[in-house]
DNA sequence: ATGGCCTGCAACGCAGGA
């Protein structure tokens, strides 16, 4: 089972892009986000033609997940229960008896932000939640855009990010606290390159002159994690014209 | 040198992203 996660930034202008990796990279579930569309307009003709059943959870403008697959999806989820938030940003369904949970965690915008008050309050509900969702799914994979860089070589400069979001320390905290659940980081139980990035940003030539972040994860739980057989970011789509400025994450399992 | 770019909304500039 292949398993994906891309920030679209805008599933309408980023479309053609997605009908085109999907035919190349094959995966098998993809999680979106940032798809910034309501659900009645979601390309749900256009996703089943190229082969994908969709689940998927939007609003105006801003946010937005989705789930894509080639198999049968059960069970779909939104939000994280008993946390109200006006924001689409979490959408869970079972794929295969896999536990698929597409996350956007929020960015915070700067640490004497509101919004970053809110994104340490949202990770802390996450993780309570995924706590008893594991207990009830021990195949879960956490899959999305986590506005976190867990470790300063997850970061193209860490001395000149010191004190923003993506790297700060309550931040990386809530990173660990989800691998102190006893989930994996799939990217990183392989050998991988240095400067390994999912995200650049559009200004400065960023992509170009490799000026990124490693802030989009796939996560899978103990039961998972042993079979995993092959994790990487490819960076084919970010290439390309009028690009996403994050680029799709795969983990590949070898289910028993 | 703290901007630079992209998207959506609806406008001729803003919010938000990261």
């Amino acid at each position: 089972m292949k398993l994906a996660t891309w920030n679209v930034n805008s599933l309408k202008v980023r479309l053609p892009h997605l009908l085109d990796w999907l035919q190349s990279a094959m995966p098998d579930v993809v999680c979106l986000q940032e798809t910034k569309q309501t659900d009645d307009v979601f390309p749900v003709e256009a996703l089943r033609a190229a082969g994908y059943a969709c689940a998927f959870s939007g609003q105006k403008t801003y946010n937005g997940v989705a789930i894509l697959s080639r198999l049968p999806i059960s069970d779909v989820q939104t939000g994280i229960p008993g946390f109200a938030d006006e924001q689409k940003r979490v959408l869970a369904a079972t794929v295969e008896g896999v536990r698929i949970v597409c996350v956007y965690i929020p960015n915070g915008q700067s640490l004497d932000s509101d919004k970053y008050v809110y994104k340490l309050a949202w990770l802390d509900a996450l993780i309570a939640w995924l706590k008893d969702e594991m207990q009830r799914h021990p195949r879960l994979a956490l899959l999305g855009d986590y506005n976190i860089a867990p470790e300063d070589r997850d970061c193209h400069d860490p001395a000149a990010w010191v004190g923003q979001v993506l790297v700060s320390e309550p931040e990386r905290a809530r990173f660990q606290a989800l691998l102190d659940l006893g989930l994996k980081d799939a990217f990183r139980l392989f050998e991988q390159a240095d400067k390994s990035f999912s995200w650049w940003d559009y200004r400065m030539m960023g992509f170009r002159r490799n000026l990124g972040m490693r802030i989009d994860h796939i996560l899978l739980s103990p039961e998972l994690a042993p079979h995993c057989r092959a994790s990487e970011i490819d960076k084919a789509p970010r290439k390309l014209e009028r690009p996403s400025d994050h680029t799709p994450v795969l983990a590949t399992l070898n289910l028993p």
